[in-house]
DNA sequence: TTCTGATATTGGTTATGCCAATTTTGGACA
DNA sequence: TGTCCAAAATTGGCATAACCAATATCAGAA
């Protein structure tokens, strides 16, 4: 029942975040369904014992990202007509994890070859670098064995950088604070670092030519095959979460 | 410039949201410059003659934007090293804006035509009668003569949500939030309106007709016809400059 | 010089009070 | 009986003050 367990990552350093995923966790489980209002300020400090401002930084927090809305002298509701902003916090069911899976990828064939097109065009000398040090970085965690999705992201958002194109820029670290959230142990695995070396290897060729299809082609390749890894490994372990089964909720 | 004056927008509803704006304003002023270490939470209470409470909510904000951050025991501190959530305050400077507006349409014309491709496969009979609820409401407004970009807006949201792809849904929203700060005339114009619904009507019957590439071609040439008449007004307004984009990736 | 520990500073949290917007209530009035 | 309006209750927004915990700073000891 304790829901916590951040499981080796940031260690929910502020109380507010805490009432935050608290109230997340309500909302997908139909206890607070969308269009719903709220139990006042006051009686939620009460509830979840703790002071009022905390469950004021936490209600702000979710009204800055549309899950939730407050309406001066009435209430707290949860936001209705608004499944993108819901979906980020539905991805706490293990069932909706692996159908954001399925759009990440589908969203990164989408847009991470054009990404290279436009990198190979506007990259400069040293955002090469900067890909060239974390290729090596990664490189080293694969020799030690580390498993960590960490360079690979630091890789792909370097090149969305590179691209010269910010709006690029503040997708990938949308994508990315999904992808914290759901952080599926199939993108972690050891091999998944090496197959993504390989890829990004070619890519940085490419760039360094200057050659856009190349670019394209190289980055078509490699998330075929991070695709390929990551729908195999997730077969394997398929049978061992198959039990776990969330109450899929109406809505 | 006096920078209230929503006009027909959100009135400020927030008094940290106003803090917010200063801050950023004084980031962008060059009064805060990236990896400086901002004055206390109580001295800035002072400063701008505001409780700590509310200097606590702007922070907050701004922290979640990446924009700020927090080092307990030590201070606040403008975020380095992330120029992708600063270009979200940089917006407020002219000559951003209009860089900006290239980067989004160059970001728009790889993404849409795609988002419109699946979109034909996926999307649902419901999901295309909003689409046309949107149509009739925006064909409304320019009879009416009012120019709003909403309509428009609301369209191409809509039509990642037919996209069936949740990544997609969340990236346009960023999108418009990054638009509703910077919100050009250029893109408010009667005119663009008029544009938008003819482009919009070729999108939907290739939509209804289910054929992707109908709607792929749909969506480039209206993204196109767009882009060519924000451009040309936008020469008109004033002399362009043309292609003297800042060293983005110098970092 | 280097280490250590007391002290000051800073963000984090709690508690309380009041204000302003909104809803609800209940009585006055037709 | 039904309608309208003003007082009361409820709710979110903001201010203030006090204390906690983490960090930095610096004086004094080794």
């Amino acid at each position: 029942m304790s829901m916590d367990a951040p499981s080796a990552f940031q260690a929910k350093k502020h109380l507010y975040q805490e009432i935050v995923e608290k109230i997340k966790q309500m909302i997908v489980s139909g206890e607070f369904a969308m269009g719903d209002r709220l139990p006042a300020e006051r009686r939620l400090a009460q509830i979840f014992r703790v002071s009022r401002n905390c469950i004021r930084q936490a209600i702000q927090a979710l009204a800055e990202k549309h899950i939730l809305e407050t309406r001066r002298g009435d209430g707290t509701y949860v936001c209705a007509a608004d499944e993108s902003a819901l979906a980020e916090s539905f991805v706490l069911a293990v069932q909706f994890q692996k159908e954001l899976l399925h759009d990440i990828l589908e969203f990164r064939l989408m847009m991470e070859p054009q990404v290279a097109r436009l990198a190979a065009r506007n990259i400069t000398r040293e955002g090469l670098d900067r890909l060239k040090i974390i290729l090596c970085d990664q490189q080293r965690k694969v020799l030690a064995g580390i498993a960590d999705g960490e360079s690979d992201a630091d890789f792909h958002m370097e090149l969305a950088r590179a691209s010269g194109n910010r709006i690029m820029l503040k997708v990938f670290q949308t994508m990315n604070e999904i992808l914290n959230e759901s952080r599926s142990e199939t993108l972690q695995a050891p091999e998944r670092n090496r197959i993504s070396v390989e890829g990004h290897l070619k890519i940085i060729n490419a760039l360094e030519n200057r050659d856009p299809d190349a670019a394209e082609t190289a980055m078509k390749g490699h998330l075929a095959a991070v695709e390929n890894f990551i729908l195999s490994a997730d077969k394997k372990c398929q049978l061992r979460v198959k039990n776990v089964r969330l109450n899929k909720n109406s809505l």
